[in-house]
RNA sequence: GUGAGCGUAGCUCAGCUGGUAGAGCGCCAGACUGUGGCUCUGGACGUCGCGGGUUCGAAUCCCGUCGCUCACCCCA
């Protein structure tokens, strides 16, 4: 009756557009997370955590009202007592709050923070697009200078040779400030009023709504007209064109390739001056791995004092399918040692051993007693652990105070006194790898 | 929000124009009662996503529904 009765009951599942990260996945995970912290350290940059919750404003304000993300892609819901609250589809806006909310700019100087985590944004899923995905990001807070830029651009060159995903391309442009854009808006949507029938219906919508997103039109036929359009780039004024060229020298000087990209027109509201976007071949269509540029006016519109700022948002899901593709990094495997051990009097000895392995931080497992007779079906557990030595403990090995450690790649086996096992292992681990 | 494709064993998939399911891998056991990876033999495992319809008969055809995937949109 009972059993009848499960089975109608339908398992919960995983929400749309979230998903679970398993092991040995998350080896991989942690090992871009681990070269993350790494760059990001050495450049100085300290991580910053802020709630995944916030005021449903805080992205209104920053983001911008009538973006996508805003207008329909965000997870906002109220709060038992009627305060919007939203699951946070970016963090560069926490950031800033928080920057803002602990008066981080009384210290002066510059605040170079980074962060990992999840982010929400209620799109349909694709390849390399979840409902729950995961951002790593870098902000750089209180400085306008396009060394900044510059340096942090160089950072994430050389996150991305870290993480062997060698064909990466640059891409760079400037949106201008909040002077010289509007001028140039105003310029591309006059062009566009003359082109516009050439155009296809999504970018006729977009000529009125959004004229900067026609840049992003894929669409074959449009091409030629939209490459006639007037470029962002020859409208800057002199501050804003000289700090891109200081941005596209210090490329340069370094030797990183970048390509500059008139067309590329980030969608949040808060962007000045440079913007970028590194991109993958290895992705499909969401093929940026990253993207980010310059806000000086973000900590104004969040009602803080005058801070710029620049940064970055890597796609961490994204940037972990590429280095799928690459293959060039190897998540740490298997396990040190297997104790395979068999017969009562071995089990006091056997878990003691397990015991003092772990201490020293070897990573190992011992499981259930196996009758003597089935000492190959403990090896072949090891064998499917991965493990890289077998401890083989049964009556005779506690009699002769030895145990059996046996090579599970090269299947040499030693004899090996119990108090000199740590010491022993631990040699070879560590010249082993 | 829009469009397309796909839902068959734990996984990857086969199953032609309807005759009530198969392979490989994995798993378990044995060959081999103290030595894994190889080989061989045997075994367990299926509401064919779900609901309805057509039919003597549906995994197969039709409708609906749910789910997944990819693409558009947009972005990381």
């Amino acid at each position: 009756m009972a059993e009848e009765a499960r089975k109608k009951i339908e398992p919960v599942r995983s929400v749309k557009g979230t998903r679970d990260l398993l092991p040995p996945a998350t080896g991989l995970w942690q090992r871009v997370e681990e070269e993350s912290r790494r760059v990001f350290e050495a450049y100085n940059f300290r991580e910053i955590r802020t709630p995944v919750l916030e005021e449903t404003a805080l992205f209104r304000r920053s983001v911008g009202a009538d973006t996508d993300i805003v207008t329909k892609e965000m997870y906002t819901f109220e709060d038992r007592d009627h305060e919007s609250l939203t699951l946070r589809p970016e963090a560069t806006a926490s950031v800033v709050r928080a920057y803002i909310e602990h008066g981080l700019f009384n210290d002066g100087g510059i605040h170079k923070l980074y962060y990992m985590g999840p982010m929400f944004r209620r799109e349909r899923p694709q390849k390399g697009r979840f409902r729950q995905f995961y951002q790593i990001g870098a902000e750089v807070l209180g400085s306008d200078h396009p060394s900044v830029d510059v340096e942090l651009l160089e950072m994430l060159a050389l996150l991305v040779e870290r993480l062997g995903l060698g064909n990466s391309t640059l891409l760079v442009n400037s949106v201008g400030c909040a002077r010289c854009r509007p001028e140039y808006v105003k310029v591309l949507k006059r062009a566009l009023e003359g082109v516009k029938s050439k155009l296809c219906a999504d970018c006729q919508r977009r000529a009125v709504t959004n004229p900067l997103r026609v840049f992003d039109c894929k669409v074959e036929a449009d091409q030629a007209t939209i490459a006639g359009l007037p470029r962002i780039l020859d409208y800057l004024d002199p501050e804003c064109r000289q700090h891109f060229e200081f941005v596209t020298a210090g490329l340069r000087d370094r030797s990183i390739a970048y390509t500059i990209e008139p067309r590329l027109v980030r969608g949040l509201d808060y962007y000045t001056r440079t913007t970028f976007e590194m991109t993958s071949g290895a992705l499909g269509a969401q093929n940026a791995l990253m993207g980010g540029g310059r806000y000086d006016g973000l900590a104004e519109m969040l009602g803080g004092p005058p801070t710029p700022g620049f940064g970055v948002a890597i796609g961490e899901d994204r940037l972990v399918l590429a280095v799928e593709e690459a293959g060039a990094l190897r998540a740490a495997v298997g396990l040190d040692a297997y104790i395979a051990w068999m017969g009562d009097g071995a089990y006091g000895p056997a878990t003691k051993l397990a015991r003092d392995l772990r201490r020293e931080g070897l990573s190992v497992e011992i499981r259930r007693p196996t009758d003597a007779a089935k000492l190959k079906k403990s090896l072949g557990v090891a064998s499917k652990l991965s493990a890289r030595y077998s401890i083989i403990i049964g009556e005779d090995e506690v009699a002769k105070g030895r145990y059996q450690v046996k090579d599970m790649t090269s299947g040499q086996q030693e004899e090996v006194e119990p108090a000199r096992l740590v010491a022993y292992l631990k040699v070879r681990m560590g010249t082993g790898g």
